[in-house]
DNA sequence: CTGAAAGCGCTAACAC
DNA sequence: GTGTTAGCGCTTTCAG
């Protein structure tokens, strides 16, 4: 009754040779036309014994893991949090498990991490990015893993993508503004090195060019993917002599800082000022006035990752190419219409 | 450049010998006093070619896998999200990988995962269980695989856990109502198998007949953790002909249920209707008015959860007791003074 | 129908 | 100072 349950343990008892519990217990039976009295025996010893194969060996043997590498910059962000348990769920479909590591928005751990996942033999990986380094990236590539960005990723690299499609989520969102008659309208940005950054940035400009308004320049703002980015942003744009009448929040977590400084402020929604943020939150809906939003199919983002990396897993040449994933706008009562 | 680094490469390339270079890359070239160039032309040798130590054979021989299974009901409750970031980040802090599963609140998928983890030698398992069945856990004791649950947690088995103090931040919760002047309170509980569940409910219970208030059947109400529950009870609750002044929820979901209905019917909190929910989240201070809410320390369940098993990981015989983490009400506006 | 043996990559015990 | 060997638990030829 100790920590031995090994096919070899079940050999011995049974008088049986290790290769012939191996078969038995794989299915292999009739390909090797073992008696069926003795698969009998070997499954039923097995579950006496609580036997219990050793995956370990099985992947080093195999060199081949049945493990997925999972790499979130934040895993307490809902919107990482919805596409790890997307990922999770696809690949548990396939007889894969997740590795998760929450690289805490911190390259350093990012990068120590990959290693790990490497030494670790994962078959694949799936990464959103934390910042805009990835030589440690391009190891992964090195050793052959199959590797897959998702939501962030960059353009001056080989690596397959996943995400949004965040020129055209942001340029619906300032349309909606316009066609609501504004024109004093806001961004509070994340980091612009960031790619996806970028191609919000790039909606946003291009809808408001297109319908001959020009971008004042104050009111292009924010440089932080944070809460604290979105309040300070806020009321400094707020407080501007010429104060705009729309807010566009670039992400969920800017977003909640707006939230948190029009309503210290004493301001309400949309009388004093209007509101879009890029990610949908189920809670958006319930404050009052409940707040439009763009949403990210971060389940779909999630799915689809999962079935490219399998994809890619199984083979080995094929290439991929990168992936926009439709975004939508969730209409609530956050745009005044003037 | 294929896909050969092992450890045999660099020695065949060097004319060593596997061990020498294990002790080498292991920093027991002191030990065995290797000389410095050995260790140095080894060092560079396995830079040069990539080399990257197979954890999967390390572990195999040393039936250890520095791995440790983390299985979540559902990851995409924040509540959940914010205890696997802080166990992710002590884990990793101890050179420990976290295999996620999401169990999907399906305890078919549980065991299957329960299984699962089994076959990769996990080191240890924390688990938040999704039912009342735990048989396939005790599988685990008997694979002598260290154990821990968090949240949810079952009194009639001797397996460890690390949960909140449920029922006194439910009392609490319920004095505070009580100080407010309110006597016509209701609950809305989850399924009332879950030991959590109980708990809480006692809390209620034990604060309302201290204050010789005997409860209204019809008050306490709900039978399941979602939204949809506290959606629907609130409904009732509220057309009942006397109605309650206050209702607590018993987690996030239901909350999230009774401020949809509350504000679907046009009522307003806390003119109409005072609320408490038990777990606290960031955005329930953006709402007007902001939610009082009693706040369970989910940081702190993580990093205890982590200290335990990794205890108990490296310590075969200890036997570890129930840890209570204290919960804290904060004080919002959704409490009206009567 | 089943057994024997090699080998996946690594470490540790034992040599010299 | 370094090499050799055995073995972790499994699968997979190759032999019967």
């Amino acid at each position: 009754m100790k920590k031995k349950a090994s096919l070899k343990t079940i050999a011995k008892n049974l008088g049986l040779s290790p290769g012939t519990v191996s078969r038995a217990l794989n299915g292999k039976a009739k390909a090797y036309r073992i008696s069926d009295e003795t698969v009998d025996a070997i499954k039923k010893h097995a579950e006496e014994i609580g036997y219990s194969p050793n995956l370990i060996a099985k992947g080093l043997q195999a060199s081949r893991t049945f493990t997925i590498g999972l790499m979130i910059p934040d895993i307490a962000n809902p919107f990482f949090a919805i596409m790890a348990k997307n990922i999770e769920k696809a690949a548990s479909k396939a007889n894969f498990s997740i590795i998760l590591v929450d690289a805490e928005e911190d390259t350093d751990k990012e990068k120590r991490q990959v290693q790990n996942m490497i030494g670790r033999k994962v078959d694949g990986i799936i990464a959103a990015p934390v910042g805009t380094a990835f030589d440690h990236f391009l190891e992964i590539e090195k050793q052959k893993i199959p590797l897959l960005f998702v939501d962030r990723y960059f353009t001056d690299s080989t690596i397959p993508y996943i995400t949004s499609d965040n020129f055209q989520g942001s340029y619906d969102a300032i349309k909606l503004f316009l066609d609501n008659g504004h024109t004093k309208i806001a961004l509070i940005k994340g980091d612009e090195t960031a790619e996806t950054v970028r191609e919000r940035t790039k909606g946003y400009r291009q809808a408001l060019e297109e319908n001959g308004i020009s971008v004042e320049e104050k009111w292009e703002t924010g440089n932080e993917f944070s809460m604290e980015n979105g309040y300070l942003s806020t009321k400094e744009l707020l407080n501007l002599p010429n104060p705009p009448t729309a807010i566009f929040a670039l992400n969920n977590l800017i977003g909640f800082g707006v939230l948190q400084a029009i309503k210290e402020m004493g301001l309400t929604i949309p009388a004093d000022i209007s509101l879009i943020i890029f990610d949908d939150e189920p809670f958006l809906s319930l404050l009052s006035p409940s707040i439009t939003a763009v949403k990210q199919d971060s389940e779909k983002i999630g799915e689809i990752a999962v079935a490219f990396i399998l994809e890619k897993i199984d083979n080995e040449g094929c290439e991929l190419s990168p992936v926009i994933v439709p975004t939508e706008i969730i209409l609530r009562e956050s745009v005044k219409k003037i």
